[in-house]
DNA sequence: CTAATGTCTCTAGTGGCTAGAGGTTCAAGA
DNA sequence: TCTTGAACCTCTAGCCACTAGAGACATTAG
């Protein structure tokens, strides 16, 4: 048995994230002290791992909680856990996408200063107009 | 002079977004008619068309309040223009660079149901143990 | 037993909007 | 001129995933 603290450190999780993660059913409700302060064993710091690790590949705590909920008894846990894993996936892949067209765009603005130009600022002007963009976004 | 709903055409912004930069003062207040609806002019369309851009390029709003300040009268505007495009694209690089870190991960963790494994649902098992991962995240 | 540290609940704030309620104004057609 | 219906007004509350802070109580090392 080990207080929140403890868990905390082991985890990597920040205090006040478990608290809310229990808040809104991410996890169960903790065990308490005499004393009215939270107790974990082993099945919660594993449960709290998993959120951490989910968490930190992006998924958002709805699908974490699918997760669980499919881990706890449902017909095809697998088949659905993976996809949820591909859903997650693809909007990763889209998010990538786009913050490369930024990217390629923002180098393109910041340059203009770099080339040489003096007289108005060519970079907020760039950012100002969007004709001036060479793709769309 | 145009009302809230043509400067949304015009602009791409809708109209709830427009009311909320007026009271957090990225644009000006707008002017009224007699009836008290906002009333925009070129000027009004060309900033929140600024901001627009900016946003859709990704910029946090406290930059586009800075750039905004800028335009305005600074003594270096272009330098420190070129600061904040350029420190923005730093941070777009940097989330790139992790989401692909996650997308290798994720890709990886998916890829484990569709070559033959049946027993338990490693899907799940990999979401759970960041022990199997192969890179840090 | 004391002092320091840890934990408790509760409220409110973050960014960047979005949704909805309930009321007012505008512009076009009869 | 009147009427209708769309557009507009303000205000409050909600979204996600936390984070910060206040003021009070619990635990633990010495």
């Amino acid at each position: 048995m080990f207080s929140i603290g403890q868990l905390s450190s082991k985890t990597g999780v920040k205090i006040p994230t478990i608290r809310y993660y229990e808040d809104i059913g991410i996890i169960t409700n903790a065990g308490r002290s005499a004393g009215n302060q939270r107790r974990y064993d082993d099945a919660g710091l594993r449960r709290l791992a998993f959120v951490k690790h989910a968490r930190d590949l992006g998924l958002p705590l709805d699908a974490i909680r699918e997760l669980i909920a499919l881990d706890h008894g449902a017909d095809q846990p697998c088949e659905d856990a993976h996809r949820i894993a591909a859903d997650h996936l693809q909007h990763l892949r889209n998010r990538i996408a786009r913050l490369q067209t930024l990217e390629r765009e923002l180098t393109r603005i910041a340059s203009v200063h770099d080339s040489g130009y003096a007289s108005d600022c060519q970079v907020i002007a760039a950012l100002a107009d969007h004709h001036l963009c060479e793709t769309s976004h």
